[in-house]
RNA sequence: GCCCCCGUAGCUCAGGGGAUAGAGCGCCGGCCUCCGGAGCCGGGUGCGCAGGUUCGAAUCCUGCCGGGGGCACCA
């Protein structure tokens, strides 16, 4: 258990104790550290409803609260209450953090079943800086739902159904029509081998596409390709699964480049046996409807404040398109995979796609109210000019070139800063690596979920400032020292009342861990781990500066002040794990 | 036209109705007999504007100004 819910409980019993409810008594950390280290704010809500004086009734609560473990519990302002706990408290609850490899976070009553959707990659193209967001705050988010006690799933959900298909197949038919997967009368077994590679697909495809616009015969046939594909024909089908099988080797190469790890390699044609019965139902429920040739389902609610175009189901050339396929991939995830949760991570613009997505599996009964449908979009990656980043050529910078950048600033970073010097190749190109991509994830989890922000390698990669890189200069001090007390045979101890300022700030940091996880978990908003792991490292640095461990004489003291260190590791390590930012022993 | 998001310090960004709104960078000054100085300590300026709700608003509501985004047969 927290320490925060330990004291909220505390105060609860006090409020109930004097005929109130409970949840008046939450403890907060204190806005204002000069006059308690926490406060409870619940008088004031609490007189209200009461309709009573919050002084007097914060008065009646301190009389009424077990304050055995604090050494100050006083009135302040409108009715306040700061709070402050006895040393001696606040090492126990350090010592139990200790012994507790959750480090207080406690796991979520009940777990669900959650999926989070945030890949989106393509079949056939590389994967760009469109990609990143997603990929870092979806992983870290499902890092957290899942070190919460969820049990969480991540799928990709690539993108393998849509018209890009057809006109990949189009383009292939047309350049060599001899393939046996063109040909309507074989009947297999086609060949193992796929016929082209990730090189032949990513080079043909914007050949392709840009046919599609010049070219209204070329065109059309790519429609046909797309509708065939969807509708079975094995050829298409044939070569289809070969260009996502080599899509995926690539796609997965570039994901492992940054250290994220998908469950589940699903995308938009996993569903595709769904499809016809969807649609039928859906036309016999009367929820489906005929317009302009097309299949669509109205969305909008007679109370919405904001219109809420309707849902495209059929387009009228027969063919299923985006949405159709996300409310019958919720049927799926549902059905299949048990899911009670799901948790899209894509684009904050795709956000009125979602709403109808999710109504429509609303009114189609898909999904009832006890399943949580959302769409917790990420903001974009700008440029210098705040502007959406471009390559100079004006095009999508790829990821894999992005990661290349940084990880190379990084290794000259290590050189500016005279670090990794005398280390192997091998070593010192791994210690790069990780440098380069705590920058980069801590440069984009540090900002909120859906903010768009400003991509700086400069200021990412620094090794100054609230930036990856110091945050790993941090975890590699500690580990230093922890080192250097094991080689003198020193060992940790039991964490005592704290003796300065400075291990008690320490220890109060440390504290906060399971608050930060719990409101990352609960607002799906990793930027509070982030801030967490910055604001540790900054309170330990204090700390080292003030507290020299090695030299102090008090073996007692000694040993205590090791145990600190020891649990700041764990829980840095912790933090950093669930921002999915991996740190390297030395640099 | 309708809808959504955003506007916080010189710059980049945090701030889930609570006291005196924070951090990093940059700028100025101080601190090295000591565990990694990439550090520590000190220094100041700000919630776009106007109303409203509330004991209390950067936070909730309305309007305006400014910026970004989205509006069925692409994903």
């Amino acid at each position: 258990m927290s320490l925060l819910s330990e004291l909220s409980s505390i105060f609860g019993d006090a409020f109930e104790k004097i005929g109130l409810d409970r949840v008046f008594g939450e403890v907060v950390v204190s806005a204002r550290p000069d006059l308690g280290q926490f406060q409870c704010n619940g008088a004031l809500p609490a007189a209200k409803s009461a309709k009573r004086n919050p002084r007097e009734l914060a008065e009646e609560v301190i009389g009424a609260v077990d304050s055995s473990r604090f050494s100050d519990v006083s009135l302040a302002g409108p009715g306040f209450i700061n709070i402050t706990l006895a040393d001696e408290a606040l090492a126990a609850a350090a010592e139990q953090m200790r012994a507790d490899d959750r480090f207080g976070v406690e796991l979520a009553a009940p777990p669900r079943v959650t999926i989070v959707d945030y890949g989106g990659p393509n079949v056939a193209k590389e994967l760009h800086v469109g990609h990143l967001r997603p990929a870092i705050i979806g992983e870290s988010i499902k890092r957290t739902l899942r070190f919460v006690g969820h049990d969480v799933l991540g799928d990709t959900h690539l993108g393998d159904w849509g018209a890009p298909m057809g006109q990949l197949l189009a383009e292939l038919q047309q350049r060599h029509p001899e393939w046996v997967y063109f040909d309507k009368s074989f009947d297999g077994p086609y060949p193992e081998a796929p016929p082209v590679t990730i090189e032949d697909l990513q080079e043909l495809y914007p050949i392709a596409a840009e046919r599609v616009a010049s070219d209204p015969m070329f065109a059309a046939a790519a429609r046909r390709a797309v509708v065939e594909l969807q509708n079975g024909r094995p050829g298409y089908l044939a070569l289809w699964q070969h260009m996502r099988d080599v899509s995926v080797e690539a796609i997965k190469a570039v994901y492992d480049l940054l250290g994220v790890e998908f469950d589940l390699w699903y995308g938009e044609s996993t569903i595709k046996d769904r499809l016809d019965p969807l649609v039928a139902r859906l036309v016999e429920d009367g929820i489906a409807y005929e317009s302009d040739g097309a299949l669509i389902v109205d969305v909008a609610e007679p109370d919405d404040t904001k219109e809420i175009p309707p849902l495209m189901l059929v387009k009228s050339d027969g063919a299923t398109l985006y949405t159709t396929w996300d409310v019958a991939t919720i049927e799926d995830r549902i059905e299949d995979l048990g899911a009670e949760v799901m948790i899209y991570v894509v684009d904050v613009r795709q956000s009125l796609h979602f709403e109808q997505v999710f109504r429509a599996a609303r009114k189609a009964g898909i999904a009832g109210d006890d399943i949580v449908l959302e769409h917790d979009g990420n903001g974009t990656v700008n440029g210098l000019d705040g502007k959406p980043l471009k390559t100079r050529e004006g095009g999508l910078p790829l990821l894999r070139a992005l990661i290349d950048d940084v990880v190379a600033r990084a290794e000259r970073r290590l050189d500016e800063n005279d670090l990794a010097t005398d280390y192997s190749e091998e070593e010192r190109t791994e210690i790069a690596r990780a440098v380069g991509l705590a920058a980069l994830k801590y440069g984009d989890l540090r900002n909120h979920r859906t903010s768009d922000y400003i991509f700086d390698l400069e200021r990412f990669t620094s090794f100054e400032g609230k930036t990856g890189p110091y945050l790993l200069y941090g975890v590699v001090r500690i580990r230093s020292i922890l080192r250097e007390a094991a080689a003198r045979g020193l060992e940790p101890g039991t964490i005592l009342a704290p003796a300065n300022e400075r291990d008690r700030g320490l220890m109060l940091q440390l504290l906060r861990f399971a608050e930060a996880v719990g409101r990352a978990a609960e607002l799906r908003a990793p930027n509070h781990v982030a801030e967490f792991a910055y604001e540790l490292v900054a309170e330990f640095s204090r700390f080292y500066e003030a507290c020299h461990i090695l030299s102090e004489t008090d073996q007692e003291r000694q040993a205590s002040w090791l145990a600190l260190v020891e649990l700041t590791l764990g829980v840095l390590h912790a933090a950093l794990d669930l921002l999915g930012i991996e740190s390297p022993d030395r640099m």
